[in-house]
DNA sequence: GTAGAATCTAGAGCCGACTCTAGGTCAAAC
DNA sequence: GTTTGACCTAGAGTCGGCTCTAGATTCTAC
């Protein structure tokens, strides 16, 4: 099995170093890193596919407080699916709605564009500060 | 014209009377709010419109320096609607990618779903109910 | 006219999520 | 054999975006 340097790890997923130690403090990682001469952290390719997972869910708003919660039920082993499905369905409702969000504001956007682009294009009609 | 205190403005937006406050110091705000006797904000119908693009502009994760380029330009007049376009294009990009964003980590998120309720239709035991 | 609610300003405090510093260990290259 | 660079820990600092406090004033209802 693959093992790598933190700074490996920092190179293929785009933290930084201090980002990863921190995120490991914060218990995001499914099990604790191995450790090797020195105390230098070997990870494994598995912690880095969880740290993917790790990042995907903060980039979809995940706190780090969720995913620390989410992390311990798989670290604490079978028997507790129906909590994970919870924290699983749960922030899928939150990045749905977030994503509708995001929808309304891509109108809005859309929308102002258009007026600016016609009023360039065209010739000054003053539609002003309307939302 | 309408006249609103911050206290029925707030009601409105859902923003606190606080962060309104916040808002305007931090210059969000096309023209200065309006004051009445005792120097009490009075809002009007615009303010409150324009405070709703500003709350979508937010929830869609324009950071607040970025609002008050925005409204600056907005209040200074005609002139500038390049400007504006590059503004709001640049944003647009960023919706756009945060969508993206978004739909990878729902994938993920249905698939780990769907792992975990086939693994509970399966296997029905005293994960069942599970507090 | 007085109690209680709403408002004002200036400034402090808080929280999440990093980000960096200081001071140290260690392996390998020159 | 020392210098370089990657790594270690503990803890401090930063930043964005609010959120709250203190102390004063003013509006509203009785």
């Amino acid at each position: 099995m693959s093992a790598l340097s933190i700074g490996q790890v920092a190179e293929r997923t785009g933290l930084s170093v201090h980002t990863l130690r921190f995120y490991e403090r914060e218990g995001l990682l499914a099990q604790p890193v191995r450790r090797g001469t020195a105390g230098h952290r070997i990870y494994s390719e598995g912690d880095v596919d969880w740290l993917g997972v790790c990042i995907r869910l903060r980039a979809s708003g995940m706190p780090l407080t969720d995913i620390r919660r989410y992390t311990e039920l798989v670290r604490a082993g079978q028997g507790n699916e129906v909590e994970r499905l919870e924290v699983l369905r749960d922030h899928r409702e939150r990045v749905l709605a977030q994503m509708h969000e995001l929808n309304e504001c891509l109108k809005l956007i859309t929308h102002k564009v258009a007026v600016y682009e016609g009023r360039l294009g065209l010739r000054d009609d003053f539609t002003d500060c309307a939302p």
